[in-house]
DNA sequence: ATTTTTGCAAATCATTTGCATATAT
DNA sequence: ATATATGCAAATGATTTGCAAAAAT
């Protein structure tokens, strides 16, 4: 449950209208714990009878998306999934059991990729990283279910 | 035009049939100099009459994909592509312009990955880094063009 | 008033699947 | 012979688009 002011602010702030819809779209993002795809906010939206539809849905992401708050990734999975975020170049841990994510900046990746450019003779102009695996809840979980398995 | 050999090796190696359809993907794939799309894979066989259908050019992708010799990308546009490769761990930069890719091994991003559990607690399984820039080719094209439009 | 945004249904695209037939082993 | 792989067309799913009506500036 991320806090629903920023997104509700940015679209106070920028120059696109603060509608209805966007606000709705906006709460249901940030009811969301982990990540999510457009599909799961347009099912929720129809249950909840928002009358906020498919199309919507799809342009309120992108246009969140285009003021940095919320950020595209693509699971291992090849789906397509969305993240709230804070809107500063960053990265993303993502948990492979509950989807929750965290974000974490540079950590060394811009070094990286200067390293890259020197090996290669790209000039780097961006990159993507994702990391993929278990966040210390599930960890903790699945030791307490492996304990308790096991005894 | 990568070299179809290696793609075609592993059709003789592996437990799979080596049969003609796959052999015709091949060679697309060992024919295209960048990254390329199932599409424009579908596209080319349907141009030369191969008699490959959509659905086998999916199927072989994927398989090449499973034997590590091709790789999936996600492009900064969203689409999907793919790029024949080394079937060891490694990442790619990209031309943004010509589309060529290069492969490039750890360059530290063990390290930045170990940094980011460390400071996380997830336990990290996977990662994923898509670098994209532009190539020395054609940052030599580039500035080439810079001269004469300037002079 | 004017411009932007919406909802809906239809259109488009990518990818997958069912299944009878053809092929590799 | 037997197990796999193929082609096709149809099915699925995700995302986009046209457009008249509704809402925000």
């Amino acid at each position: 449950m991320v806090d629903t002011q920023p997104l509700l602010n940015a679209l106070a702030d920028a120059r696109v209208r603060s509608t209805e819809p966007r606000r709705a779209v906006a709460e249901l993002i940030a009811s969301r714990n982990g990540h999510f795809t457009a599909r799961e906010l347009v099912d929720d939206a129809a249950g909840l009878r928002l009358g906020v539809g498919r199309a919507t849905v799809f342009r309120a992401l992108e246009l969140f998306v285009d003021l940095g708050l919320v950020e595209r990734l693509d699971l291992p999975s090849g789906e397509h999934a969305y993240v709230a975020c804070e809107p500063t170049h960053h990265h993303h841990v993502v948990c492979s059991l509950c989807g929750r994510s965290t974000e974490v900046e540079d950590c060394g990746m811009a070094e990286v990729a200067r390293e890259v450019a020197r090996r290669t003779g790209y000039r780097i102009e961006r990159h993507r990283m994702e990391l993929f695996g278990v966040c210390p809840e599930c960890r903790a979980a699945t030791n307490w279910n492996a304990r308790a398995t096991a005894g």
